[in-house]
This record gives C-alpha cells, structure tokens and sequence, in this order.
DNA sequence: GCCAACGTTGGC
DNA sequence: GCCAACGTTGGC
C-alpha cells in the first residue's frame, strides 16, 4: 500500500464537495502532467491512502483523508471541448490523460501549509520542497503516520 | 498581482 | 539534442 498527496483547488473540488458527492467519489481529473499521470498510471493501487490537499486558495493546507477508489481510466474532460481541460492532441484511441476515482475517507481538521511547514517531522515532505508544483506528490509511510498523528492529537 | 520555479515547445 | 522562450503553478 502507497500514500499520496493530491492537489485540488476548492474553487474546483473542496473536501466538502467531495463529502456531497454521490459515493463520495469523484474522478481526479484535470491532471496534464505527464509525472503526475505515470503516478496514477503505474504506481496507484486501489485503497491507496491519500491525503487532500486544498492549493491556489486562502487557506492552502491538508483538508481530508480519501483512499484510491479504481485503476486508471481515460480523462473524460480531455475529449470535451467546453472543458478547460479539453486537449485536441489527444485521440480517442490512444488517450493522453488518465485519472483514477478518489473516495472520502473523511474530512478532518484543516492542517494548513503553515503548520506543515513548522514540523520538523514533515520538512523531508515532498510537497514542501522548493519549487514543487506536482498536483500528485508520493507521501513516504513515516510522513503519512505523521500527518494522521498531528491530525488527530490537536484537533 | 507578483514572481520563483519548473515543464513544455519549437527553432536550429 | 540543445536551449531560449513561453506558459503554468501556487504561495504570498
């Protein structure tokens, strides 16, 4: 089992959407990243933890804990020309963007950037290094128990 | 709105 | 295959 971070902006996906969505499941699309999109691709696994990051917001931070919910699959929005996310490269056969089903685990207290960046225990984080801009971001096992300590010690 | 960082594009 | 120009991300 393998943990993520994944970036959302609330604007667009908020926890709390999320948490309204039928099965409280929503397809993770948008990626147009092609690390991003071998993370989904190769690496992610059903049941994968993950953590829900709010990004391009007032309070940028960890909002929720999901889980992977299906393999990869084709990016709908790609192939839809009303989409901002709509690519005209991409050919319906051999499709460029993938995304897989995200699930709610719950929603928890907001741990905000600031915070992260306070502790010591998650400054090797990937997400907090300089000039990251990856929307999918591996989280290694101690920095997952991490996180969930400081979520539910201080909430 | 600014700007650092970084990925992508395209000319050569 | 290099690399400058450009576009995007995302915190501030």
């Amino acid at each position: 089992m393998r943990f993520w971070l994944m970036k959302s902006e609330p604007d667009e996906v908020s926890i709390d959407h999320l948490a309204a969505l039928p099965q409280q499941t929503v397809a993770w699309f948008g990626v147009r990243n092609y690390q991003a999109r071998n993370f989904m691709r190769d690496q992610m696994q059903l049941g994968d933890g993950v953590l829900f990051y709010h990004s391009s917001c007032a309070e940028p931070g960890i909002a929720g804990l999901a889980e992977v919910a299906s393999a990869a699959y084709p990016d709908a929005t790609q192939f839809d020309p009303a989409s901002p996310y709509h690519d005209p490269q991409s050919d319906l056969q051999h499709p460029r963007w993938l995304n897989v089903d995200v699930k709610l685990v719950r929603k928890t207290r907001l741990l905000s950037l600031q915070e992260m960046r306070e502790r010591p225990e998650l400054a090797d984080m990937r997400v907090l290094q300089r000039g990251n801009r990856l929307s999918i971001t591996p989280v290694d096992p101690q920095h997952w128990q991490a996180v969930l300590t400081l979520l539910e010690g201080a909430a």
